[in-house]
DNA sequence: AGCACGCCGACT
DNA sequence: GTCGGCGTGCTC
């Protein structure tokens, strides 16, 4: 009997693939792990191996044969492997594709596992710009000077950039003043301490944390609960440079919003060390060569979002999600997976520290730290003594509001904008009119291709939909009566800054939503004005939310706190609690508590109450008692199957189906703890001109919701129903839309 | 998911 | 006459 290769391969389908072994390939190089390139339908594409086996049930005459073997050895240590094969499982995807978003693209695609080696061009230390040699080379001399500023040498791709050209650098070389090094693109190190600048004293709060990470052995998972200005990432820091100093690495996994750099940059004046910053705009060839690096053992610390966990370490030592309750963790396509739980699920298989931060935890974590899963550290003492904000629920039930402003909040503005110091709005809505309506028949403006409404937006004089981009201008007469009075009616950002601007004539206004800071560094641009302290209103989306400090911001109003109270959407309050300490957090210093305005029609509602009057936490009790009540996660499990199509009785026939086939698994397995909610339509039932249903799994426990999924996901493959559907099923879904 | 095959509308 | 629309069938 010949021998048989089971691969995985980059395809939705969840099973494996046998074939034969490439001409003149022995028993001994087929390793679990390795790559091969084989024949799949009408194309080539590249396979992992998982098993050998000696049989199989593919009838002859449609096996085929692997074209060839593209590794030595497997190119993913098989921790990750392992943590891939957990993943695949767990969130019920192909492990051919869940592969492919673990590896780099170049590895996918067949490119050796090697790193490129690249030619450097360096300065000798000894070459001076006043060498005689140069007196009458002006062009040299200038280029000697730039590369001089590069003590590691500049690529050779990049001569261009810096402005030096290749004739000065040959003469320089042939001087003997410039050499060509050929090595690996990578960060390096220089002898000795790890630490290229000295720590921060620690406060007890920070030391205890400390301690408490250090003090364990292997996995243990720790949620770091620090409000803004308490010093986590200090903490972190320290932690880190423990873990170097044990000669191991670290990872750190940071939300999706353009933190990278910063936390670059603060990194890099640590710490003496390798450190790699995963982020979107890297070529494929500088990824993989980062992470073969780090697989490697040749980088210490490797900072990145979402993806970045699958990064291999040869000698890993911790792992840190910070803001951990950040919803960018949750990929929403393809593999569904939770960056934050995987790193839990990684530092287990791998025996490591896991550290969980945020000033607004989720409640997933605040109660895996009840549970005693996690142990729960409090930073609560702001550096300097700086007081925590004040928040003020403002009562507009009855208050006429202008553009979403209520006057109240307007005296507190004018207040603080007097003093000299700066007022932030928040208002998580861009445009400037949630929609336009007609005054005479009650037209609104609704997307052709979704149930939404198109926002209006007047900068750019058209319609909007916020869900599918469909753009047009607005009509003049009323499509419906023609009449033409149609009005905005609402208030986005747009139009708040707009009023605000001519309620405060004599400061800027400036806004920060995704529609301002677009073009490259529009955004440095508005927050340069913001941090040179000049009074001024800023006026902004969720992008305020994140990261950023502004010392001078006094006051924070948020606008339009209600929606996260009454949405279909049961997480929508706690994102709204987060939001709006979040966006606190960015106010205030030592010597000025800031303090936070919440307009709200609901004053009164319990949840309100104790966020504004007892903080976050208070909130998150609270919040977390109602989902105990409601049986909602955390103390349920939820299993989502989305669908859609252009038809609506396709989505509902496949819905249907699938409902039927559960049901009958849920009794044959005998698994009476896991419910059936549904089919019902998508909260948004037509998007893109799809129509979208879903159908919810509940489940008092993880395992029997697991057992039927399992099974499930199989049988809906194969259902005729489901070829004229999209569909997916997200395990532990973040949101229901 | 790709990719090809296959059968019906407006055009270089 | 053909280019190309997306239905449907398959991938060891």
């Amino acid at each position: 009997m010949p021998l048989i290769l089971r691969l995985a391969l980059p395809s939705p389908l969840r099973r494996l693939f046998d074939y034969l072994p490439p001409k003149g390939v022995v028993e001994e190089q087929l390793r679990p792990g390795v790559r091969l390139r084989v024949p799949f339908g009408r194309r080539e594409v590249v396979g992992v191996l998982i098993e050998v086996a000696r049989e199989t049930e593919v009838p002859p005459d449609k096996l085929r044969k692997a074209l060839q073997l593209l590794d030595e050895r497997p190119p993913l240590p098989s921790a990750l492997f392992e943590l891939c094969q957990w993943s695949a499982q767990y969130y019920q995807h192909s492990l051919g594709d869940t592969l492919s978003w673990a590896l780099p693209a170049l590895l996918r695609q067949g490119e050796p596992a090697e790193r490129r080696l690249q030619r450097f061009w360096i300065a000798q230390p000894d070459a001076r710009p006043e060498d005689p040699r140069l007196a009458r080379a002006p062009r040299q001399r200038e280029a000697l000077k730039t590369l001089r500023q590069h003590p590691h040498g500049v690529l050779h791709e990049l001569l261009g950039q810096l402005g030096l050209v290749k004739d000065s650098l040959d003469l320089l070389q042939a001087k003997g003043l410039v050499t060509v090094e050929t090595r690996y693109h990578q960060p390096t190190r220089h002898q000795g301490s790890w630490l290229a600048q000295a720590e921060l004293p620690l406060n007890s709060e920070q030391r205890l944390a400390y301690e408490a990470v250090r003090a364990g052995s292997g996995f243990h998972c720790h949620l770091l609960e620090g409000v803004t200005g308490s010093g986590k990432t200090e903490v972190y820091l320290q932690l880190i440079r423990a873990t170097l100093e044990a000669g191991r690495q670290a990872l750190l996994l940071i939300p999706e919003i353009n933190l990278g750099p910063q936390t670059l940059g603060r990194f890099e004046q640590r710490f003496n060390a390798r450190i790699a910053l995963l982020h979107s705009a890297l070529t494929d060839r500088e990824r993989m060569d980062i992470w073969l690096a780090a697989r490697d053992g040749e980088l210490d610390i490797v900072v990145g979002t979402r993806s970045a966990l699958f990064t291999p370490l040869k000698h890993p030592g911790l792992i840190i999600v910070d803001e951990e309750h950040d919803a960018s963790y949750k990929q929403q396509e393809g593999l569904r997976y939770h960056a934050r739980d995987l790193a839990v699920v990684r530092a287990r298989f791998e025996n490591l520290p896991v550290v969980l931060g945020s000033a607004t935890p989720s409640l997933e974590s605040l109660h895996n730290a009840d549970q005693g899963r996690y142990a729960h550290l409090r930073l609560s003492l702001r550096a300097g003594g700086a007081q925590p904000p004040r928040f003020e629920r403002l009562d507009v039930r009855s208050r006429p509001l202008d553009s979403g402003l209520s006057q109240p909040l307007l005296k507190a503005m004018g207040a603080t904008l007097e003093r000299g110091q700066q007022v932030l709005v928040f208002l998580n809505r861009r445009g400037f009119a949630p929609t336009l309506l007609c005054h005479d028949c009650g037209w609104l403006a609704q997307c052709p291709r979704c149930d939404a409404r198109m926002t209006y937006h007047r900068g750019s004089g058209e319609l909007r939909c916020h869900h599918c981009d469909q753009r047009q201008t607005p009509p003049r007469h009323c499509p419906s009566c023609g009449k033409l009075d149609l009005r905005p009616v609402g208030a986005g950002t747009e139009r708040a800054e707009e009023r605000l601007q001519l309620l405060f004539p004599d400061v800027p206004v400036l806004r920060i939503d995704r529609d301002t800071t677009a073009r490259k560094d529009a955004l440095g641009k508005l927050l340069r004005t913001i941090h040179s302290g000049v009074p001024c209103i800023l006026v902004g989306t969720q992008m305020l939310a994140k990261g950023h400090h502004f010392p001078k911001v006094t006051l924070v109003a948020v606008l339009d706190a209600d929606s996260g109270l009454f949405s279909a959407d049961f997480r929508a309050s706690e994102r709204m609690a987060q939001q709006i300490v979040q966006v606190a957090g960015r106010a205030g210093r030592a010597e000025e508590p800031g303090q936070v305005l919440i307009q709200t029609h609901l004053a009164d509602h319990p949840l309100m109450v104790q966020l504004a009057e007892e903080g976050y936490p208070a909130f998150a009790r609270q919040a977390l008692q109602e989902r105990r009540a409601a049986g909602l996660p955390p103390f349920a499990y939820l299993a989502l199957l989305r669908a859609d199509a252009h038809r609506q009785d396709q989505v509902e026939n496949f819905l249907e189906a699938a409902y039927h086939v559960a049901e009958g698994l849920a009794v044959n397995l005998a698994l009476p703890q896991v419910e059936l909610l549904g089919p019902v339509p998508a909260p948004m039932e037509r998007r893109a001109g799809r129509h979208r249903a879903q159908l919810l799994l509940q489940s008092s426990s993880r395992a029997p919701l697991h057992r039927l999924l399992g099974i499930w996901v199989v049988q809906l493959e194969s259902l005729p129903e489901a070829r004229q559907v999209r569909w997916s099923l997200d395990v532990d879904p973040i949101d229901l839309f």
